[in-house]
DNA sequence: AGTTTGACATGATGCCCATCATACGAAATA
DNA sequence: TATTTCGTATGATGGGCATCATGTCAAACT
């Protein structure tokens, strides 16, 4: 049996997982409180003892969507060129799985447009995962990146998510395809000059 | 003194008018029929004289925001290398006053990511608002493009457009700006191979 | 001039949603 | 065993929204 602590995080838990799917899925206004209560087996009214209100949980939400698959996509950069890391990276990112299934995907690209338009605490949480996403696409989870790396490695996170939300924003499967693989192509010549890999 | 039907037309198009910048301001869910008719100077009860529903009025609009600025950021490629076209291109689109100016800016960039969970019939005036603008960029408003010019045209919006996502939904002015520089400089590297001007 | 038309206004209607008030019941505590 | 605590359920409450019903008035038409 559980105790009643071990109750309440379970619930929470499942509360995170339902809205981090719905947040991706359907959006800042998809992920009512209402329906993720559903999802995670609770109803509406149970929502405020674990929420201030729907603004946290979409913050809480976005960061355990973030949390579970950033490494997915990203990893140390081992061998091969800065160049190479990179396409590697977009052809991990940009697969038409990944497109059809934003529940599961990455959430930064999921609410692109939608995060200029949510309020500032919101925006502040979305900047740090991003943030985060970008010291990892460098290779390295802990450090902060400069210089040209990091202007690569800005131009290439833009890249990539500006062709995920084309991809899906668009309703020809044919030129949904062409836009992830224009962009997996285009991925490893956006580098200026070679940078070396310290490890 | 108007005519009937000119009154008619000239409501229309302040409805047009201020539903497309709604839209880019706030979103698919923002532009509300109730203020976007406020805005036009008209009640709520009068819109359905003009649009059949919410959904129709969206599409134009996306139409009506697309018709009236896709020249700013494209127009014809005249000299220098296709690189540079592209370039050019890249730093009339990737400006701070574009950021700032969602209103006045482009609708697919503003609408990237809630497109994906737009009915299909806005998906469709989505996708084909997209094709002009590539043909656009790829020099040419009529013709299609095809081979190394079209992969190279869907790179390069995938690029643009992300960076503006992106720049919009951070809050640090100094992150934004860094992005829009990085893509900018990012935009001419990720031609292939030279492609040459047939004019 | 009398009649019809249609753009527009006012005011429902009904739905969805976030939030809150209250009640229940089981676990924790005494 | 008696009492307290608190996660959850039920059921308001109120606001926002799209859509529709109805009325009005001026322009168009006969």
């Amino acid at each position: 049996m559980q105790t009643r602590l071990e109750k309440k995080q379970e619930s929470r838990r499942r509360i995170l997982q339902s809205a981090s799917k719905r947040l991706r899925r359907e959006g800042l206004n998809g992920a009512g409180v209402a329906s993720v209560m559903d999802d995670a087996g609770l109803t509406h009214g149970a929502f405020y003892s674990h929420f201030r209100n729907k603004g946290e949980l979409a913050r809480a939400a976005l960061e355990e969507a973030l949390l579970h698959n950033r490494k997915r996509w990203t990893g140390k950069w081992r061998d091969g060129s800065w160049s190479k890391h990179l396409s590697r990276l977009a052809s991990r990112y940009l697969t038409t799985k990944h497109r059809d299934n934003p529940e599961d995907g990455c959430a930064l690209a999921a609410l692109c447009s939608e995060a200029a338009r949510s309020d500032p605490d919101f925006q502040q949480a979305y900047e740090t995962e991003l943030l985060k996403t970008l010291r990892a696409i460098g290779g390295d989870i802990e450090a902060d990146i400069e210089g040209q790396k990091r202007d690569d490695v800005l131009a290439f996170f833009s890249l990539v998510v500006g062709a995920i939300a084309l991809s899906r924003a668009v309703s020809s499967e044919q030129l949904s395809n062409d836009i992830l693989e224009s962009a997996k192509e285009a991925a490893g010549k956006l580098v200026s000059g070679e940078i070396k890999n310290e490890h």
